[in-house]
DNA sequence: TTTTTAGGTGTACAGATGTTCATATAAGTG
DNA sequence: CACTTATATGAACATCTGTACACCTAAAAA
């Protein structure tokens, strides 16, 4: 059934995708009927609820604009087939509900060998304050966006608005962050510290030379 | 004048990009605000008419909504082909004419910004010989197969049936091969010794905890 | 210091846009 | 013929969206 699509349907979508193409963004329900050289956008609306229902097309929330998928179109991403997109964050800062768009320098595919489904990000060291954990300034950081972490994991974690690289063990009652320089003293803190707050889990690491 | 575009407008452009990419339709520019925690669009709106002006970013007419083209995208990086299959070699072997495809176990997808076109693949780390170099046992490194070496470039080198790591240095009648660890003495060899052999120049390094 | 620049907030408004409804036409089907 | 399906029209409506204006802040420049 998905498949069965009338001829008008078919063209309805290759319009959409040659307009995207063409132009760099996607058509309006009303550009769509101007194409086709119609007076109102009622008819094409229809359509593009046919459309939806039969698969071809995936739409953003209604009353969107210009929300438009073309299923066919999203089998290119396929071809990256194994290839996530990963934002590189140059800073980790306080105040970040999910995180702080500001601080985004980019961003690169990884392999979702690596990456999985989790939330990732790629994170930018600053500084040689990690050198004994064989992590230079400059390199990237895979992280995993979570609250929950096991004993040994090697976490970020914002401590007095400042975001370093530990090691996590869960005591009694605190928790023990274990630098990776073991000249360095561990850090104790409370759970429920204000001033600390765990971003995620250090998963990977990528240096260029 | 183009390229001098501040951070924040350089983060705009990023998060365009990766909305119509994630979404597969660009922002509105309510949309981008709230992207960036801010609770009102007229911020945005100054920033997209700087980028405009700027020439970093092209929009349809005006009141057109999502019509958003950034000039990036148009310069045809073939988004399914930002991602580049790489072998993953366990082990450099002695007679390699080309690359012993018997010791490959794996492959992982590069973003083809960090691999470009070149000839590469990724060689696994054996031992902690190269621990000062912040390069651990298990580590990938990047390799582009090459011959021609600049100095300071870091190589793998095979010498007397070995593969190593060393910094590269051509000195006046032989080749200075000095190891990362300040602590070893370099090693010379001379251009023609049939023992010796550049496989190629390191680029990166992958990392996995 | 004053001035400029880059960005941010809040409000407001006009036009763009998706959506719905009632209605119509033509083609195919039983 | 009646009945369904696919499509088109025109009007109406609720939001969505881009844009403008006034005003604010912080940092950099003069």
């Amino acid at each position: 059934m998905k498949n069965d699509l009338t001829p008008k349907q078919q063209q309805v979508l290759q319009a959409i995708k040659r307009f995207h193409r063409e132009n760099g963004y996607p058509p309006t329900v009303r550009e769509l009927a101007e194409l086709f050289g119609q007076s109102s956008a009622a008819g094409i609306h229809k359509i593009l609820q046919v459309l939806q229902e039969k698969g071809a097309l995936r739409r953003g929330e209604s009353g969107k604009s210009r929300s438009f998928m073309v299923m066919d179109d999203l089998l290119g991403e396929d071809k990256s087939h194994r290839a996530r997109s990963c934002p590189i964050i140059g800073n980790v800062v306080a105040g970040m509900p999910q995180l702080a768009v500001e601080e985004r320098e980019g961003e690169l595919y990884l392999d979702s060998d690596w990456v999985g489904q989790e939330d990732i990000f790629l994170l930018r060291v600053r500084g040689h304050s990690m050198i004994d954990a064989d992590i230079r300034d400059g390199d990237l950081l895979v992280v995993q966006m979570t609250q929950t972490c096991r004993n040994g994991d090697i976490i970020i974690a914002l401590l007095e608005e400042e975001a370093t690289v530990k090691r996590f063990y869960k005591e009694v009652e605190r928790i023990r962050l274990q630098p990776e320089n073991p000249s360095m003293q561990p850090i104790y803190v409370n759970k429920d510290d204000p001033n600390f707050r765990i971003i995620g889990k250090v998963k990977g690491l990528l240096r260029r030379y």
